[in-house]
DNA sequence: ACCTGAACACCGTTCAAGT
DNA sequence: ACCTGAACACCGTTCAAGT
């Protein structure tokens, strides 16, 4: 009746299973071992399927970003076109616990394509225009350290908070939705010269 | 002849040597049993003077901060100020390799002072006015997680590209200092129409 | 006060050998 | 083709005991 689990997706399940465990117990006690565990299987047949952990990790951060869905906003202000596809992928990484980190260690080695930076560009370019505008390009790469580094900042001091660390108020870092909000509202305002709108 | 070396500055030398085996052999490799070695002492001996390997990097991380000399321009264009103090706190993590990783993993868990932050937020009052600015401090939270994301995806390609990965050149992430000096460009210019300058 | 020795409870990865 | 068993070379941290 069940059709044959030994299909050749075992690869899939191991992803998968990773990054329901990385949701469940964070990066540092995401390992081999314990994946394997948790797979009932040796913690050495794991390698059969991934050449190392950090090619697994490779495989989640592809699979956290899968989920970014952008709302779609066909709002003429680039303003607004930049944030919807900027919260997207921020709310993408807080999704699963560590998703912020273990993309950013991720994206270093991603030397051709990221889904992310794509989403960002497109964004970004006028949309009456044509193909590869490199300077929204070079925007959208600095909109994604920014998104990079502030989720990866704002997940860890949840994580820090919740097991005794400090008031979560009155710091410098304020409401994280607001530094975010401004970071993407600067970066977009300081690009509005440029890429000029049609008055 | 030689002062007592058995000074109460023990802790200090501990962290000094963290910091140049960091350099020497990045972040995954600084143990606390390799920095024993380096220090001609059983690993258990570190536990006297730090809690933990975590608050290590900490006091590394402030090391690493320390560091930073913003090449004082005292110019009244609010981009030019905002750029060095974003370029001092740069270069500080350039320094060492994993440095922006080491201060990235350890802000987040720093609740009140960050001394990179106060650079930013100073760099962004502007300096007729007096003291707590909200807005500012909200937009140098801002700058510094550009700077931290930035600084922490070049640093980790520059790892991975000397060891074998891809071409330098034909990504999406241009030159990298293209990328800061965008971002910080975009930051500022947002931000100009806001905190008016007299003009 | 400061350090050693020994242990505890783990890691990622490799590789022969099984089925 | 896919997995087990056993090993290799490590980890961070604790704690009695020494000096």
């Amino acid at each position: 009746m069940t059709p044959p689990r030994t299909g050749r997706h075992d690869r899939d399940r191991i992803v998968t299973t990773a990054l329901a465990l990385l949701d469940e117990v964070g990066l540092a006690d995401l390992t081999m071992r314990r994946l394997a565990a948790e797979l009932d299987v040796q913690p050495s047949a794991l390698y059969w399927h991934v050449r190392s952990k950090q090619e697994l990790l490779a495989a989640v951060a592809d699979r956290i970003l899968d989920r970014v869905r952008v709302p779609d906003t066909r709002s003429p202000a680039l303003e607004d076109r930049l944030h919807a596809a900027a919260r997207g992928i921020r709310d993408a990484l807080l999704a699963y616990r560590d998703g912020a980190e273990v993309v950013l260690s991720t994206e270093a080695l991603r030397l051709g394509s990221s889904r992310a930076l794509d989403l960002l560009a497109a964004a970004l370019r006028p949309d009456d225009g044509d193909g590869a505008d490199e300077e929204a390009v070079v925007a959208a790469a600095a909109t994604l350290q920014f998104v990079l580094g502030h989720t990866t900042l704002v997940q860890q001091r949840m994580h820090a908070e919740s097991h005794g660390a400090a008031a979560p108020e009155d710091l410098g870092d304020a409401a994280p939705d607001r530094v975010f909000d401004t970071g993407i509202r600067l970066l977009a305002r300081g690009l509005s010269p440029v890429s000029g709108r049609r008055a």
